[in-house]
Parts: structure tokens; sequence; C-alpha cells
DNA sequence: CTGCTTATCTTGAACGAGTCAAGGAAAGTG
DNA sequence: CACTTTCCTTGACTCGTTCAAGATAAGCAG
């Protein structure tokens, strides 16, 4: 457990290092954070970060996730009606299966090729380099549960 | 001119009226102004409504905005690191291309057939509904303009 | 190892889109 | 026309996020 603690830091100090940005304990509890929790919001990564770090600000996570993000080290998602959520894999385009009931997110590799994976049928003179495909419905359990959807979940949904 | 007016009114109010909703001015108005202006956000709609009615409250769009989208009669997007944005074109299932430096919006058609239009290769025992495509790029103008795009603009980006 | 420079973090205030709640207005009904 | 219920106005408020100033520490040169 330990050993595999310090992997991960060793892995998460190393792709910070592999930019230009300063390993600080900060960066690599919160690429560790998300890596453990994907789709996480910055609320839990703050929680997750405080379990070693108990001191941070959440500045410091907003700052991180800002900057690991633009480094492309991390990936932001947010769909509708959610918070931002952000996830470590990264570079193979994959999708999302959103619950609109409970708001589970759920990976789903994309079998179309890499970005922008689809091509509109015009592309208005755009120059397109991303497709984001978000699936909505409802997971599992909550099909199974019944769940009874309402227009209003269009907005209160994930 | 103001026929014209009157036939958008009238029809706005017969879309509501296929509703249980009642038909007040101000879900007209705001039904009328999201039509004139696709993609438009509640603040813009507050502004146009206003032009014919001045008293509006912003609390009024929001309320008429959310029972419109509820019923059927607006379709709500948001982007990421958009606030919400509104169309009158719904049932259609189209998608958007959308300009990571101005924010523009533009309609693309379905070409593929009727929501969830794409399903995904593993579907988690997910339940689909809609599949939702967001095209991200450059518009035209942006594209001439040779805008460009850092990392943060993940962030920023409509 | 030490000191320096500059990126990063802490602290705490502020912002903006959106929501909540109470009471008054007006749409639809008989 | 009066009544009921939905809808609107007013104004306070929340929450995720951002801004700004000063303190801290990472990385580097010596």
């Amino acid at each position: 457990m330990n050993g595999t603690k310090l992997d991960h830091d060793e892995d998460a100090a190393a792709a910070l290092r592999q930019t230009s940005l300063r390993v600080t304990k900060q960066r690599v509890a919160v690429l560790e954070a998300v890596r453990d929790h994907p789709h996480t919001d910055t609320e839990t990564v703050i929680r997750s970060v405080r379990e070693s770090l108990p001191a941070v600000s959440h500045q410091a996570v907003y700052d991180s996730l800002h900057t690991l993000t633009e480094v492309g080290l991390l990936r932001c998602i947010k769909p509708s009606g959610s918070v931002a959520r952000y996830e470590r894999r990264i570079g193979d385009n994959h999708h999302h299966l959103v619950c609109r009931s409970c708001s589970l997110i759920v990976d789903v590799d994309c079998t179309i090729g890499q970005a922008p994976c689809l091509t509109p049928s015009h592309d208005a003179g755009f120059v397109i380099d991303q497709a984001e495909v978000t699936f909505w419905g409802l997971c599992p359990d909550c099909a199974a549960a019944g769940a009874q959807l309402t227009g209003d979940d269009q907005f209160s949904a994930v």
C-alpha cells in the first residue's frame, strides 16, 4: 500500500516534471486524487487532497486543476447542470455516459478513431478539433429503480 | 412588420395553448425572443423581452425559460464554460458547432437519424435516450484571424 | 549547502448566474 | 363578475468559482 502510494506519487511527480511546472506536493496530491476518483468535482478533490495535506487551501486545488488541465495532464468535463469534473484519462478522445437521475458518469471508448472522431454534415466553415459526445440516460441502478424523469431533470440532472 | 410581429405572437401563443400553461405576455415574449435570437443566454433574453415589456422581472424570464423547456417548447444547451443558452429548434436532435475563440454557436443537422442518433460501443447497462454532440473548433472569422488557442481556452471558451 | 528569483500557495474578500420565498397580480373557469 | 390557482414581482440569498495581496517554497546559480 505504501509502495503503491509512493509509486503513484512518483508517477504523478514524473508527469509534472515532464512539463515546465514545479513539482509541489499540492499538485502531486491533486493529480493523485483525480486518478483515484475519476470524474470527481473540485469539492471532492479538495476533500481527498486534505486527507494527506490537511492544510491545502481550496484555491491551491482550483489553481492546480486549472494548470494541470492547461498542460494536458487532466481533462475537465462539465455535463449540463454539473459543476466541473476532472479525469486523468487524456488524449484518447473517449466519451461519457451520464445518468440523468444519479449523475453517475461512465467512460465510453471512442471506436471511431482519434479526435475529432466525427465530422458534422456541414461544418459551416469551422476548423473543428474535437467532437465531444455525451450520452444521456439512466444508469443500470436508476433504470432498475424505475427512476421517473420529469422535464425538470434537464435542469437538475447531474 | 407589425403583421409579422403579430403572427409571431400568435404563433407563440398557439404553442403555449397546446400545453396546459397559461398564455401570459411574459411567456409569449420569451418564446419570441428565443426564436429571434437562437442560442442566446438568459441575460440577452431579458434584454430582448424588456424591449416590449420593460417591466419584466429577471425571475419571470428564468421561470419562463425553465417552464417552456420542461414542456418541450425550448431546448437548453450549456456548452462547457458557457452559461445556459436556449433555442426554439426542438425535437430534431440537431447538434452544435462551438467556436472556442468567440463562442459563436451554429446548428448542425444530425444526418444519422433521430435521438439518440449514436450508440456507444459499450453502454455499461445504461438506458440511453440522447447522444449530445458538440463540435469544438474555430469559426471562419476566428480561424481567419488566426486566433491562438491556449490550454486556458478550455476554461474561458464560450 | 546557501541565497536568490519567481512560481506557487494561503487568506479572505468578491463575483455572477441562478435560486428561494412571500406576497400581489392576472389568466382561466363557472 | 367573482373565484381559484397559476404566475409574476421584489429582494434576499446560495454556491461554485475567481480575484488580489502577501507569505512560502521550488528550482537554480554560485
